[in-house]
DNA sequence: TGAGCTTACTGGTCAGGCCAGTTATAGCGA
DNA sequence: TCGCTATAACTGGCCTGACCAGTAAGCTCA
C-alpha cells in the first residue's frame, strides 16, 4: 500500500449525467417538491446550455427512475412526482430475475420480513391498527365464498396492515415487493390449484392465530406462527433439497 | 362493480420504452449475457426502426439502471454488464432520503436482517464459511491498532461473511445496502467520535460472541447477540423518542 | 516479424425541423 | 354579463443530418 496520494479511477462524465445530478439534488434538497413543475425542455436547454437531445436523455433517465413525468403538450412542463417504491420494486424484481434468486430464498426472505413485521406489530400496534387488521380478516372470511381472487386480495391487505403496524416502512416496502415477486412466480400454478375452499379456510385460520398473538402482544408467538403459516402455504413450491433454510426458520423456537 | 369488460388505464408508451423493454427482456431471458455486446447505436437504429436520439434515450436509461455500459470509440458496441446491486442500493438510498425514512427504521431493519443472517448462518454454515468468519475477526483484531478506517472495513467483511453463510442472497444484498445507507448517514459523526480503541475492543468482543454462537449452532443466541450488538453500537444516533422499535427487537427473548 | 501509422468505425453532442397533442385565452354568441 | 367554443401558442415526441474526439483493427514499412 502506497502512502502517497490516493487516486481513484475516473470515468468520463456525460453531459446528461450532470443534468440528472443537478435535478436529483434539487429534489433531494427539497428545492423541487412533488407537484411542482420543471421548466420546459426548450427552457432547460438554455438553462443548462446543452442541446435538446441531451436534455431529453436526462429527462428520460429521471422519468424511468420515477422522479418526474413528462406529458406531451402540457404547458406547465414536466411534473415532479412524489416518491414511490415502484423503482425499488423494479430493482428487486430484477434482482430476482437476473441474479438467479431461487424460490426458496424468496420465501425464506418473506418469512423473515413477515415474521419480523408480526413481532413488531404485536409490540407496537395501536387500537386502530388492530381493528384494521381485524377488518381485513373479516373481508377474507367473506371472500372464501366469492373466490380465490378476492381471498388473495384480502390476504395481501392483511399482511399490509400488519406491516403498517410494524411502523417500519422498509419492512413494508420490501415485504410488498417480495410478496409480489413470489406471487408472480407461482401465479400460474396457484390460480387453479389454490381455488379450494378448504385451503382457504385453513389459511384464514392461520391468519386468525397470528392476529390473536398480535392482539395479545405476544411478539414471539406472532412471529413464529406467521413464519409457519407461510411455510405451510409455500413449501410445496420449493424442491425438497432447498427446504433447509425454510426449516431453519420455522424450527426457530420449537425446542 | 360492473361485471362487464374491465378496462385498464392506458398511458402512451414512448418509443424509447419499447426499446428498453425489448433489451431488458432479452437480458432477462438470457439471450444477452454479461460481457456480450449490443450492436452499435447506428445498427440498433436500423434494427429498431427508430432514430438515433430515440435509441440513445433507451441506452441512457439502460445505462443508468446499470444494465449496459457504452464507451466512446469502442467498436464492439455497448457492453452487457453483470448484475449488480448498485441500482437497488441507489433506490434504497433514495427511499431513505426522499421518503423520510428515519434512522430508527434503518437501524431496526438492519437489526432484523443481521439477526436473521446470524440465525441462518448458525444453522447452515459450513466449516469453510466458519473459518472465513474467524479470519475476518482476526483482521478486525489487528486493525484496532491501525485505526478506525481499517477496523470498519474488517467489520463490514465479517457481516458480509455471515450474510454469505446465511445462503440467502436477498439478505446479503439488502443488508449490504442498508448498512451502506446507515454508514453514509453517520459517517461524519463516527469518523471522529468512533476512533476510540476501547470502543473498537468492545465491538470486537461482541462480534466474537456472535461468532461463538454461530459456531455452536445456537441460532437464537446468535440472532439475539447480533441484534444487541447493533443496538448498543447505533442507539446513540437515534433520538430517545424513536427507540421503541429498537427495544422491541432487543428485548425479544429476554424474559 | 514487429512497430508505427492510417482508416473506418464508435459514441457524444449539437442544430434545426416537423408533428400531434394540450391548454389558456380571446372572441363569439346568448 | 356570462358561458361556451375555436384558435393560437406552446408543449413534448420524434426525426434527419452533421461534426467531433476517441478507439482499435488492419495496413504499411522497416
Amino acid at each position: 500500500m502506497s502512502d502517497g496520494a490516493q487516486f481513484r479511477q475516473v470515468s468520463p462524465v456525460r453531459l446528461y449525467q450532470r443534468i440528472v445530478e443537478q435535478i436529483e439534488q434539487a429534489i433531494a434538497r427539497g428545492d423541487l417538491k412533488p407537484g411542482q413543475r420543471l421548466p420546459s425542455e426548450r427552457e432547460l436547454v438554455s438553462q443548462f446550455g446543452a442541446s435538446r437531445p441531451t436534455v431529453r436523455e436526462a429527462l428520460r433517465v429521471l422519468e424511468s427512475n420515477g422522479l418526474v413525468r413528462s406529458r406531451p403538450g402540457d404547458p406547465n412542463g414536466p411534473e415532479i412526482l412524489p416518491f414511490s417504491s415502484a423503482g425499488l420494486a423494479k430493482e428487486m424484481t430484477r434482482l430476482v430475475q437476473f441474479d438467479n434468486v431461487s424460490m426458496a430464498e424468496l420465501i425464506s426472505f418473506r418469512m423473515i420480513l413477515d415474521g419480523s413485521a408480526s413481532l413488531l406489530a404485536a409490540r407496537l400496534r395501536s387500537e386502530e391498527e388492530l381493528s384494521a387488521m381485524e377488518q381485513t380478516l373479516a373481508v377474507m372470511s367473506d371472500a372464501i365464498e366469492v373466490g380465490y381472487e378476492e381471498f388473495s386480495k384480502a390476504d395481501v391487505a392483511f399482511h399490509e396492515a400488519v406491516a403498517v403496524a410494524s411502523r417500519n416502512s422498509l419492512i413494508e416496502v420490501c415485504n410488498q415487493v417480495v410478496r409480489g415477486a413470489v406471487l408472480s412466480l407461482i401465479s400460474d400454478k396457484v390460480s387453479h390449484a389454490g381455488n379450494s375452499t378448504a385451503l382457504m379456510r385453513e389459511s384464514l385460520h392461520h391468519h386468525q392465530e397470528v392476529l390473536e398473538a398480535i392482539r395479545a402482544g405476544d411478539g414471539l408467538a406472532a412471529a413464529r406462527i406467521s413464519r409457519r403459516t407461510l411455510y405451510d402455504y409455500y413449501a410445496g413450491y420449493v424442491p425438497e433439497s432447498e427446504q433447509g433454510p425454510l426449516l431453519a426458520l420455522v424450527e426457530k423456537e420449537d425446542t
